[in-house]
DNA sequence: GGCCCTATTATTAGTGT
DNA sequence: TACACTAATAATAGGGC
């Protein structure tokens, strides 16, 4: 029952947790091992029976990260990331999008200063301004006119420069492009699990 | 109400199960939903528990994308990118060309997560050129002719959504455009855990 | 996808090395 | 400090509907 004062501390077993930041340091790191274990091999097992692509990225609250992948890790995000990137493979042709992109640019510039009454002085690289508040961390939707005009400026120095060094590189036809990866500069562990994927901790 | 008569049908209750390839396509579909779900509430509660981040991502073998992420997935994503990947400090940090760039990855990324939500229609998205390097942490100094296209795919992606959404405040004179539900699409299939972290399904 | 019924597993807490 | 083992049980997930 409640009391089982003092002579003896049977191991009491698996007890009920809430769901709530532990703050006893070392207990929590006991927690983060083995439940980091834990959903590692979730993962794996995962991957195994439904021929599932995972990647797991987990950063403790000190900054260490680990990260779980099958096939790689690296591999599971760049999908992601392409994936989800709304590439329309269909109809995407570059002149007419840069072309009607210029366009609006100067209509937007236009309605602003119709609007306004004057430049607000923007310059073309423009970088980031705000302290607390950076505006390319919102979707375009949620983005106001003036919003939007700072980052087709910006978008349109990027293009340029883009278009500059595909040309030069198209000119200079091959040989002085280099890929290269970059190179490992830190200390990797890697554990094998037993099974699929591969654990990382860093 | 439950009739527990007669007829009732032992439920053999969970059974063991090897660890291999589930074969069975309804099984598997079955057990990769269930399975889906208990590694994101696990993960969530791990966040809670230590104060973790950590961001999933899941391919289903049929390529569609799952993800979990605290306190969300491309956050997590980039702090491991940006962590993990070896940005030499020295110059590019006031190297103009590249702040844009990760100004750039930074507005697909949410740009991508509102295409996620709105371009709910089309599916099949996949992308499979994998190299072992990420485009999008190279200068674009350091770019290779293929890097750029990609480069140009993506940044006409972004192009064409600014577009629409300039067309869109144009027509709209500007005077009262507040965004609200802009997207078409129907049903949203994200759906809300109990705890912590966000749970997208595209 | 959700519910039910259970058997199987994960994980907690304590102890020992 | 960190791991290895154990007991005990909370929680997951398999199989049916």
């Amino acid at each position: 029952m409640a009391s089982m004062s003092k002579t003896k501390k049977p191991s009491q077993g698996r007890r009920k947790i809430e769901i709530k930041k532990i703050e006893v340091k070392n207990h929590q790191q006991v927690t983060f091992s083995k439940r980091r274990v834990g959903l590692f091999n979730k993962a794996s097992e995962l991957c195994v029976l439904c021929g599932a692509e995972i990647a797991i990225i987990c950063f403790s609250q000190a900054g260490k990260v680990f990260s779980f992948g099958h096939p790689s890790t690296d591999s599971v995000i760049e999908r992601y990331i392409n994936g989800g990137l709304y590439l329309d493979p269909v109809n995407n042709d570059n002149n007419p999008l840069f072309i009607q992109f210029k366009q609006k640019f100067r209509e937007l510039e236009a309605l602003k200063q119709a609007e306004i009454g004057k430049a607000k002085g923007s310059s073309g690289q423009q970088v980031n301004d705000c302290d607390n508040h950076f505006w390319w961390d919102e979707s375009i939707e949620d983005m106001g006119l003036q919003d939007l005009e700072q980052f087709m400026v910006s978008l349109e120095g990027l293009v340029k420069n883009v278009d500059l060094k595909a040309e030069e590189m198209i000119l200079e036809n091959s040989s002085s492009l280099q890929l290269s990866g970059v190179g490992p500069s830190g200390g990797q562990d890697c554990f094998p699990c037993g099974s699929v994927g591969e654990f990382h901790l860093c």
